[in-house]
RNA sequence: CGCGGGGUAGAGCAGUUUGGUAGCUCGUCGGGCUCAUAACCCGGAGGUCGUAGGUUCAAGUCCUACCCCCGCAA
């Protein structure tokens, strides 16, 4: 079986991984890779290449990289002649045009439970609305985004102390298990297709900076919700000093005050912050200008007033 | 040459401007108080101040080079 793939971040590694490590046991061949161009990035600006770039490298494979897929790269698709495509967070949209090439059509894995959160951030959205499962669902491809029918699923159940940098890990190598596993029974000719329910469907939005700003009035679990589901990024903070605070890690917790007010801050209770409801426990954070670390080891080297103020609410 | 911060006890920090026998909070060890304790009191251990060189009577502190770490922006 011919595949060319297409991916970008860590989260499409294992996909890829998985792909290679099948080649002698299932006949798949990659007969290239498709990838984000290289942006600059980190210190000094320099040109970094994606993480599916990186690993196609270290194999030989032929790597393209339009900037433009549907504009630049009909005629290169058509040439490779693939079997079937399989798509990992690649970050384009694909045309019908690329989408008619592969005989045996377009696979996508996509990082929920469908047809709740379609979109590119479908691991934080769910434990930000938290969710009780999350999972991984394979999928043909169609027009829209992440509309199309369904093929299998897998899910883990929610971890209240995981963020979704760790869920994202998790589920990248339920992913590439999954994709192995639908890739089989497709050459097995038993591959079901079920449509999605569009009534239970819901598409969430790229994240912004702007979520990061706590809602002090809000309850505190929705808070730490929020908090693991924006690790690491763009992450919560709150102002502080000339910078912002990040909040990196949190739990609910016992207290009240007015939202906003700091209840505790010593090394042995972690800072605590009222909410609208209990209390935020945050447990783990970053300072301007600093690296992460438990919010105990912060406060033992930069005290906090009990009873400082954080805006309730910004802007 | 994108902008910037930093490397000082196990952890987090101060001290560097105005060179002069290394300090704070926590942890740790021992003792005490207490029905008891994560509380309190007393005492102790633990640091070649990132590396190499230079200036000086004297360098954590000034000068030079190098190594490592991190934040922002994108």
């Amino acid at each position: 079986m011919r595949i060319v793939f297409m991916g970008t971040p860590e989260f499409a590694v294992p996909c890829l991984q998985a792909l290679l490590d099948h080649r002698e046991d299932m006949g798949l061949e990659v007969a290239a890779v498709f990838t984000q161009p290289d942006r600059p990035k980190g210190r000094g600006n320099r040109l970094a290449a994606s993480p599916v770039k990186k690993l196609a490298e270290q194999y030989g494979l032929p790597v393209y990289q339009p900037e433009k897929i549907r504009r630049e790269s009909v005629e290169d698709l058509r040439a490779l002649a693939p079997d079937v495509c399989v798509t990992a967070a690649f970050g384009q949209i694909l045309s019908q045009e690329l989408l008619d090439i592969p005989p045996m059509g377009n696979i996508n894995v996509h990082a929920s439970l469908l047809p709740r959160h379609r979109g590119s951030a479908p691991i934080a959205w769910a434990i930000w609305q938290g969710d009780e499962e999350l999972g991984v669902t394979t999928m043909r491809m169609a027009k829209g985004i992440d509309t199309g029918d369904m093929l299998l699923k897998a899910a883990l159940p929610r971890d209240p102390r995981a963020t979704c940098g760790e869920m994202t890990e998790r589920l990248s190598r339920l992913g590439a298990d999954l994709l192995i596993e639908t890739l089989r029974a497709m050459q097995q000719g038993r591959l079901t297709e079920t449509p999605q329910n569009e009534a239970e469907s819901t598409y969430d939005p790229m994240l912004t900076k702007e979520m990061g700003r706590m809602d002090w009035t809000k309850t505190a679990r929705e808070l730490a919700n929020q908090v693991l589901a924006l690790n690491p990024w763009p992450a919560c903070t709150v102002p502080w000093g000339d910078g912002r605070l990040k909040l990196l890690r949190a739990e609910a917790a016992e207290g009240s005050g007015a939202p906003g007010t700091v209840l505790r801050a010593d090394s042995r209770e972690g800072l605590l912050i009222a909410c609208g409801q209990g209390a935020l426990r945050v447990t783990q954070l970053q300072a301007p200008g600093g690296k992460a670390m438990d919010a105990k080891d912060y406060l033992r080297g930069h005290p906090v007033e009990t009873g400082l103020k954080l805006p309730a609410q910004e802007e």
